[in-house]
DNA sequence: CTACAATATGAGTTATAGCTCACATTATTC
DNA sequence: GAATAATGTGAGCTATAACTCATATTGTAG
């Protein structure tokens, strides 16, 4: 549902020790959800723990809806790096490998911080679309056209959308809920299964 | 993360009265969230809205997180009875049949409230473990277990996640943010096609 | 019909949390 | 070195929201 709280900053750091200061409030703002949670995480605290104050914090976010919407873009931009270097990595590769690099890259990418990760999932409101999110649709999409000549795709659309949910779903709930999975690459293997036998065109 | 706040009812409802007084605070509260959203979810405003006093709603629930703890679990056992009906109605199926009906079984749970859904998932902190959820788990080991002949299955808890997180994953998104998908059963088919693919013994 | 149990009530308390803004400090430009 | 722009400050305001508790009402059992 469309939601109409303003969460773009109210001005953009100009100066290093301005761009300094944003960086130190969403490191704060991680630190304390990693920590203790998000209902502790008030706005006085982020800016205490973040060495600043509280007008310093509201001179660059409108709200405290805005510090946790930029901390998670933070968050899935780092995660996108690495699904992208390692899908520009394999773009010469055949599927099979670059499907089973591209998993591990998944598991690789919310390995950077699960903790946050489960905060942000669990706890912090979502009330807005991310562009860090269309970002790795656009990865998988580029993966998929690579490979057209080895693999059958109607829909691409909808192709896309089934890798993505399905890598993102399996990886998230493994890194956070069921690490024992990940062990001898046990999940991986499967997962390159699935979607191979999937994708690959059926003679 | 473990959780220590406490979301049992401080006393369980006897009389017609009083369980007909907790179902009216949880529909109110299904009602504030599905039309407004989280943030407008007060207890004073759930409780004008059901026709109780506040005072009445905190003789049931010992805190808001409770409230939203208990409809989450009433909105999941919805779910779970579609699913559970479809799972018990194709038990003497075919893995083929039975597997696509399983998928239309859970984007028919998916419809019954995809708002109520969409604002649980993204807006009300998620804080304990759902014991519906697990009841799901249960009800998808067991359509696995019934066809063990026709299947390969070498870790059976590992292939019961897969099933589970990939369907609700890939349903909740098409519901929710992707209808477009469910036209004609095109993702029906292909979930059916990806699952069928991954789960029947390869000869 | 009375006593007791179950249930209901809502004004008021408590406890912040989100955010503002008038003023101070620092960096940059000329 | 002065003027301007950028940045930083923190006490205090505002606005609820979560929850309590002393009292009232209703249902049930004997």
């Amino acid at each position: 549902m469309p939601h109409k709280t303003r969460v773009t900053p109210r001005k953009q750091p100009k100066q290093d020790r301005s761009k300094m200061t944003v960086d130190a409030i969403l490191t704060a703002a991680a630190h304390i959800l990693t920590e203790d949670g998000y209902d502790t995480a008030s706005t006085n605290r982020i800016a205490e723990r973040a060495g600043v104050s509280i007008g310093s914090l509201y001179q660059y976010f409108p709200n405290k809806e805005a510090i946790m919407t930029a901390l998670r873009e933070r968050h899935i931009d780092e995660m996108a790096e690495i699904v992208e270097a390692a899908v520009n990595q394999t773009a010469q590769q055949p599927i099979e490998v670059a499907l089973h690099e591209l998993v591990k890259a998944c598991v690789a990418a919310h390995r950077i911080d699960p903790t946050l990760h489960q905060v942000l999932d669990e706890q912090v409101p979502r009330l807005n679309q991310s562009s860090a999110e269309a970002k790795i649709i656009l990865l998988l999409r580029e993966f998929l056209v690579q490979r057209h000549d080895r693999i059958q795709v109607q829909n691409l659309e909808l192709t896309v959308f089934i890798l993505e949910r399905t890598i993102e779903s399996l990886v998230h709930a493994a890194v956070i809920e069921h690490p024992e999975f990940l062990q001898e690459n046990q999940l991986e293997e499967e997962m390159t299964r699935l979607l191979l036998s999937f994708l690959i065109r059926q003679v």
